[in-house]
DNA sequence: AAAACTAGCAAACAAATGTTTGGTAAAATT
DNA sequence: AATTTTACCAAACATTTGTTTGCTAGTTTT
């Protein structure tokens, strides 16, 4: 590192932060400089434009949901309703320590204006979301119904972040919460 | 009507369709006056900011809704059952016909950077569902479950409409219909 | 110590944004 | 028939947008 010690996983968390707060289109260059302590031009030091900057977000987003998330759900320790629960506690850190909703399914509405490669990760991302929840159901549901329930569930979750954006209210999530834990004895 | 013969209504549908599909910070003036057929300044002949015209958009998506759904809820004709279903029907047409997810639940996403004027219309829009979902079911389910009952399907919609944008399956929908038409017997 | 590289600033860039203005021709009103 | 109103165009407006360029000063490598 040089003079600054601006990172770039600095900036993609700062970037995170905004795209989910505001959206993608109504976040500008100059938002996320100065987010970062940044003048907006610098950043294409790091990143060659904004639409590369968001895949880079978006791909963290995913690594980070794989590993508290994802992996967890094919842990060798523990019950599946442990587990389950511990998926459960990830994602309500994720969608309440900090503002604003869920960037995939937000970003998701919007698809046939966004570039591809969006798309693509944000179609992978809730694919790996389904296999991870159905992994956890299938020994008291099955491979059949558990894919069911997981969809199911991931609806619901986005559906309860989607209500808290608009009335600032986390019981949504709570009770979508205990009524997908309680999917397992 | 003097020379050309747009009216508001025209406008405000064709603004609907693009601010659905695109986002309303994604979609310029100059793409609602394309789709008018309308240069952008002319626009302002109709309405006095892109602000005004989305206010009268989500107005009229609220109206729509509550004529075509929620007022179906306190019909005098039908069992609960049947009138549940009409509202489902009506709210897979809304979804389906036309392309995007719901405009709702999309700008509701990034309630903090958006106008004040939009959250308002919002929020109402989705309590005035709650309670027509509500008021079905409470002849089976009683008050005060049949709010919580309300709120799970209303969730599950919205997580349904997300999958479909993003993975252009319908499926998610069925299902989800099924199972709330199957909370009545 | 010299050379090469890095991170960032300052300024400029063309294009797109929402909005305003002045005019025109058709329609509605008187 | 004269007047006013309506719907629209054409052009300009100031801002903001994402991006590029040239430069500087610090850091790393040699």
């Amino acid at each position: 590192m040089s003079k600054g010690h601006t990172t770039k996983e600095q900036i993609i968390w700062k970037a995170y932060q905004l795209f989910r707060e505001r959206g993608y289109y109504n976040t500008s260059m100059a938002d996320i400089g100065q987010a970062c302590g940044l003048l907006k031009g610098s950043i294409y030091h790091h990143f060659a434009s904004k639409e590369v900057l968001m895949e880079e977000v978006l791909k963290a987003v995913y690594n980070s949901f794989k590993q508290q998330v994802f992996d967890v759900a094919f842990q060798a320790m523990g019950t599946p309703k442990e587990r389950l629960e511990k998926m459960m506690q990830a994602i309500e850190q994720t969608y309440f320590q900090e503002q604003g909703g869920c960037i995939m399914g937000q970003t998701g509405a919007h698809v046939p204006s966004n570039p591809a490669a969006f798309t693509s990760i944000i179609q992978q991302f809730f694919s790996a979301w389904k296999q991870a929840f159905a992994h956890v159901f299938t020994p008291q549901y099955g491979i059949e119904d558990s894919q069911r329930l997981a969809w199911q569930a991931i609806q619901e979750i986005e559906g309860a972040v989607t209500l808290y954006c608009i009335f600032f209210d986390k019981s949504f999530f709570i009770s979508t919460r205990q009524r997908i834990e309680g999917m397992l004895a």
